[in-house]
DNA sequence: CAACTTTTTTATCAATTGTTACAAAATAAA
DNA sequence: TTTATTTTGTAACAATTGATAAAAAAGTTG
């Protein structure tokens, strides 16, 4: 543990720039992310930014823990929050949609799709970050399709840990999409389908 | 039309070159990927490379027509080929796991997926590259489909278009896991009940 | 062989990269 | 207010970036 000593205070609150770091990161890549751009998105000078965050590398890993481990990832809440299952599928894939194609920063795709798997290969440290975000997500999935086995809504068959990492999957497509720049719209006509397709038991 | 003046040969095939350079970005992404490092993969200088490419820029959408053009990816071969189309799915999926875990360049995931969609907001001209590209790859999954349909051996009102683009973002899916680092084995564990679920009549 | 054309090599360019000293400014505690 | 402590702003660092100029080398054509 570090000792708190006296003196003046930050200037700024820590995940706010750091949330605008991760804008930065997930419109620009990583190596398209530069200092000036990230300083200057986050209003703080390069000396402030070194003394709270490291250096880069570790500025884009706070990032990423940051986004994976808070609700920066709106869909996945409006699947738990939604207590109907067949909406709540289909309210998780419309908020996919319109979070890959009208997220208020302007940059399109998911931070983890269309920036953060880039660099798995590249910087060291964010495959076992990325992994677990995945293996998190799965999860969360997986579980509210128990919960609602337990409830009855879903058969007592319902290959959940399948759906769910059917449902990852597909969202992965419409962000790709997404950051491709395909209209929203015509992305949305097919939803209704899937979420049936998901939902459905095998046969 | 440009003429064709006499003197030295290039020492170097266009296309192996490019196809090089393909492989560069894919695992560092456009601005990972230094002159240096293209450079050094391709076997050539830099004022070489400048006088056959342009610049890094029109290198990248050079890079990205010719994957997307050609022949690069293979899954669609494998499903274009296969004569029954149970095997043609599944073979499509298998491929595209191994193509996207085991590919003899090292890098890992897809060029198009884990590369060129990063840069699609930043560099200039690649959004319509990769619109194309998607376009191109729903076209010829869907063809495929109702030349089945019309042979008989799916019913006929088989949703082709649409089964074709849940194919393509299930693809996206395991693209994306595959880069992180996802085990391949792990993957195709459940390839067989996708396919199932792509071919299966809506009910 | 000789003349011409193009490619390759070597070396270097200005600009930008990530990063950091240093001093001025600002707050908290005494 | 004074003192201590920390954060700012300015400026600059070495290294690397993408991109060329000019000379040397190599092949084609007559």
């Amino acid at each position: 543990m570090q000792k708190k000593k006296t003196g003046r205070p930050l200037s700024f609150d820590h995940n706010e720039t750091l949330l605008a770091a991760m804008h930065v990161f997930w419109a620009k890549g990583y190596d398209g992310a530069s200092m000036k751009d990230l300083t200057s998105a986050m209003g703080i000078n390069s000396p402030s930014l070194y003394a709270a965050f490291g250096d880069k590398h570790k500025l884009y890993l706070q990032a990423i823990k940051c986004y994976a481990s808070g609700d920066a990832c709106t869909p996945l809440i409006a699947f738990e929050t939604e207590p109907d299952i067949v909406k709540a599928v289909h309210a998780f894939l419309m908020a996919v949609i319109d979070y890959s194609t009208q997220n208020k920063s302007g940059a399109k795709g998911c931070f983890l799709a269309s920036c953060v798997s880039t660099t798995a290969d590249v910087v060291e440290g964010v495959d076992e970050l990325l992994q677990q975000a995945i293996q998190d997500t799965d999860a969360r999935l997986t579980r509210r399709f128990e919960l609602e086995k337990a409830r009855g809504s879903l058969s007592s068959d319902f290959p959940s840990t399948q759906r769910a990492q059917l449902l990852f999957d597909i969202r992965q497509g419409y962000v790709f999409r997404a950051r491709s720049g395909v209209n929203p719209e015509t992305m949305k006509q097919d939803v209704a389908n899937r979420v049936n397709m998901i939902l459905t038991p095998t046969h």
